[in-house]
RNA sequence: CGGGGCGUAGCGCAGCCUGGUUAGCGCGCCUGCCUUGGGAGCAGGAGGUCGAGUGUUCGAAUCACUCCGCCCCGACCA
């Protein structure tokens, strides 16, 4: 491609709308315009890199068996009514009736229509496994579309869905997607961990995120140093540190604590750690009060608080709220005598003679001990994970970073077909659910993840198998006959061997060309100017390393196609 | 939906508080000259219903009200 010929609209300054570096520099290297809040077009440079990616997708789903097909964005609702989600699924779900005053909506996935597909067309347990997936635009009318690509509302995505006669061969299936899943973002160059996830909203028990590694990531994710750990922060699970305390219970006393409120604070003035003090959070569950006991020095992981309740929505209570259900000011609550729903995190039971609040404004009590001076309903994981813990599967160090979610892959089991009876006969002659499991990819979140991991003060730095080209020739001075002629020859060359490449002709000068060239992140560099004339020499000059090499036309020639297709091969 | 902010040329902004002739600046764009190894220089030029509406006023980009759009924080979310 010539660059003089190409729609590649670049901006020097960076547009007033844009926040994150993905976005900033999405913009300024013509990939993107907005439309509107959360909806852009791709211009012919992003839409190349979003190609890219939906290469790699589709070659590895391939290799793994799914088959791709292509499903309607607009959907009755009816379908949507036969899972319930019509209702459920919020104004997440853009809805709209047409002219015969029937009820639609746009797909913001498509659980429902692939079921119903197979539903109509698979009936036995000889035509399964099967794993069918589509790359599609999907939409979702987001409560706050922000990050320009990262979180559009209208995006595209890669979802996959699997069908199996039973829990074992889903489970395979599962693996198949997680292996394939692996190689995708290992082919786009990406740095990535896959992670234990929370199911969500969308159901299902066996869950994994795939989350690109960067700073600026929307996403905490606790990884092990050791080993192949790595899990969400609500998910991350603490490992009880071994050993016991077996101190003798001493009797318990009520201290006097005038305005000590805070742990720091009751803790200073009772010349004590705040390990030592069991610390009492009032919640609100669903709207009901639920008193939470956890170590002084910890956090409340409001998560797993959720869950282990079993309830839709947890929230903190405030000093009203607090002081209405216990009758007692923040602060100075414990769990001795305390009359409302209790429970703990599990490194509370093994406490002894703790601080803890007297249930009276200025008071404490000292040797405070579980089980003997108060019960609590459950036991349980429900702290926040730090990176002091030992990671839950080898011990080893824990580090937390940010992620951004580029994967997620769910085993949904029967709960869709069930609810649309699409079911089986199998080989023994019963009929069954089919075993499903969903698997989806934000294709354009890749392409803003890979920016905002891989980019510099100059612009962004494409891993080379998602760049739109993996070669830009410059030639400095198009008018001069010699370096015009050099640089056609090259280009043509090039293109010959297979390298994607763009010349970039245009009549600007040196300084525009280098500040474009790297502003949109084409790993190689090819320089044609003075030094052809003077020596018959160009340079080649690697974006992610800045290294230059001098070197002669048929040298370039012979060492860049090689260097390319080995870096793309995995 | 709550909180904060912004809408003036394609992009980035000034002007608004304290109303008053032809609404400015930088970049970009067009023409010509010149220049060619890190977003050059000179000269000339095009481009604006000042987000929309209503009101106050002799007079509104400027003041008031309403609406719309966009951005940031929060709740929420593959």
């Amino acid at each position: 491609m010539r660059y003089s010929q190409l729609f590649l609209p670049t901006l020097k300054e960076t547009p007033a709308e844009a926040e994150v570096i993905s976005h900033r520099l999405m913009l300024r290297a013509g990939f993107i315009r907005k439309l509107s809040a959360g909806v852009y077009t791709y211009l012919p440079y992003g839409l190349a890199a979003l190609r890219r990616v939906e290469q790699i997708v589709r070659e590895e789903m391939n290799r793994a068996g799914a088959q791709e097909l292509l499903m309607p964005m607009v959907q009755p609702a009816d379908l949507w009514k036969e899972t319930g989600r019509y209702e459920k699924y919020g104004p997440e779900l853009l809805r709209f009736t047409d002219r015969h005053e029937r009820e639609s909506c746009l797909g913001p996935t498509h659980e429902e229509v692939i079921t119903d597909i197979v539903r109509r067309e698979l009936h036995s347990y000889r035509d399964l496994p099967v794993n069918l997936y589509q790359i599609q635009t999907k939409f979702r009318d987001e409560i706050r579309p922000r990050f320009g690509l990262m979180r559009g509302r209208e995006f595209v995505m890669k979802d996959a869905y699997s069908f199996d006669v039973s829990d074992e061969q889903a489970e395979v299936s599962y693996m198949k997607m997680h292996e394939a899943y692996k190689r995708i973002f290992t082919r786009c160059g990406l740095t990535f961990r896959a992670v234990q996830a929370d199911s969500g909203a969308i159901g299902g028990n066996f869950s994994h995120e795939f989350m690109v590694l960067a700073k600026t990531g929307e996403d905490t994710i606790v990884v092990c140093t050791a080993c192949e750990y790595a899990a969400n922060m609500e998910k991350a699970e603490v490992r009880l540190a071994a050993g016991e305390d077996v101190a003798a219970m001493l009797e318990p006393e009520k201290v006097e604590t005038p305005g000590r409120r805070k742990v720091e604070s009751v803790c200073e003035f009772l010349g004590i750690e705040a390990s030592q003090l069991i610390k009492t959070m009032v919640y609100l569950a669903d709207g009901k009060p639920v008193a939470v006991l956890v170590r002084g020095d910890r956090e409340v992981q409001e998560v797993k608080l959720k869950n282990l309740l079993g309830v839709a929505d947890v929230e903190l209570a405030d000093d009203k709220q607090t002081f209405d259900a216990t009758g007692v000011p923040t602060g100075y609550i414990g769990p001795v005598g305390l009359a409302i729903r209790l429970v703990a995190d599990q490194e509370v039971a093994g406490m002894r003679n703790a601080v803890a609040g007297a249930n009276e404004k200025n008071y404490h009590l000292r040797n405070v001990n579980p089980g003997r001076d108060f019960q609590v309903e459950s036991y349980a994981d429900l702290r926040q994970i730090t990176t002091d813990d030992p990671c839950p599967l080898c011990g080893g160090r824990l580090e937390l970073t940010e992620g951004i979610e580029v994967g997620h892959i769910f085993k949904l089991g029967t709960s869709y077909s069930e609810k649309m009876q699409a079911v089986f006969q199998d080989s023994d002659g019963s009929e069954k659910p089919f075993v499903m499991g969903c698997y989806g990819i934000g294709v354009s979140r890749v392409v803003a993840a890979a920016i905002e991991q891989n980019h510099d003060d100059n612009g962004i730095i494409f891993p080379l198998p998602l760049a739109p080209f993996q070669t830009i020739i410059l030639n400095l001075d198009p008018r001069d006959e010699q370096i015009d002629t050099a640089a056609r020859k090259l280009y043509a060359e090039l293109v010959r061997q297979g390298v994607e490449v763009l010349l970039d002709d245009r009549d600007e000068r040196p300084g525009a060309k280098f500040k474009d060239a790297d502003l949109l992140g084409i790993p190689y560099r090819i320089t044609v100017g003075k030094k052809y004339l003077q020596g018959g020499m160009v340079e080649l000059r690697s974006r992610k390393t800045g290294v230059v090499e001098e070197m002669s036309l048929d040298q370039l020639l012979s060492v860049l196609p090689s260097m390319i297709s080995d870096a793309i091969r995995i």
